[in-house]
DNA sequence: CAAGTAGTGTAGCCTTGGCTACATTCCGCG
DNA sequence: CGCGGAATGTAGCCAAGGCTACACTACTTG
């Protein structure tokens, strides 16, 4: 999962129209299995802001799973680097899973504004922004964030 | 996962905040869960409209996976009603299927012409588009497409 | 018609992300 | 201090979507 590399590539003479498509679709495959990973550390994010920590039943609560599903996400997060926790105390934020959470949560935001901005009332831009944000590239924001300026 | 309303809901009393939080998860998930099938209907579709019928090594080939995992899909698609197939035959798109192909397709068009709209290049605008369509509602997309019509 | 190759199918394994059920720890309160 | 309930951990199950390895079918072609 962090070693996107490894991906086999077994025909390289291939149709280029067909190398293309197998990439994009590898490319969402490989965006879908990292949406969890921002969504969870972006909600730690949140939960330590409101209440100094982020407990494991507050994370499945707001996540709407249950909370040994947390407890498997909150390990992976560890081996990723992005969180620390220790048995029975709460979940923070490494420093890099705290970048994440920020850029994330700008993502996210800049997402929302784009759809409003567009016309799609904000609890609808609310509900797709959060499955489509993990899938918006640096490119693509940007592009948002500059029609978002432009339009003031 | 088809049975949504057996999610626990133990404190009725929580913040409005956080109920909406977990539909909004609950929803990308779905949506997730329906995207591989949109994708391998669509394909279907694309692959029958080129050369008559689907073979599950194009599929694979398209789909940048093996055919093994194709078969499983497609074994999927046919239970979901979607497609029909005979062993070392072709795949065919159902009616449901066609109609979800032409859907799809439709989508996926307006997300793409939307972010190359917006100024994000083409290339960039399908790859992000290939993740970001499925949890593009109906509501949003009459949202794009009311905009692209506005831009001319 | 008989090979041989390309295409499919099947078996079995892995990981992820769900779940339930049960065990354990922590903490506040009597 | 001890006890009970809430929070957390652990075990084990399932489905989906990957994979490799191997078996079988079908089609082409000599």
């Amino acid at each position: 999962m962090t070693d996107p590399d490894t991906v086999p590539e077994p025909a390289p003479e291939t149709l280029p129209d067909s190398a293309e498509t197998s990439d994009r679709f590898a490319q969402a495959r490989t965006a879908q299995s990292v949406a969890l990973l921002e969504d969870y550390v972006e909600l730690i994010g949140d939960l330590i802001a409101e209440h100094g920590e982020a407990r494991i039943t507050d994370l499945a609560q707001r996540m709407g799973v249950t909370h040994p599903t947390v407890t498997k996400a909150v390990a992976r997060l560890r081996r990723e680097g992005l969180v620390i926790s220790r048995p029975y105390r709460g979940v923070f934020l490494t420093d890099s899973g705290a970048a994440m959470a920020d850029k994330v949560r700008a993502r996210h935001r800049t997402v929302v504004s784009l759809l409003v901005a567009l016309g799609v009332p904000p609890e609808t831009a609310e509900l797709d922004a959060e499955g489509m944000e993990h899938h918006v590239s640096e490119v693509t924001l940007q592009a948002f964030e500059a029609y978002l300026a432009r339009q003031g």
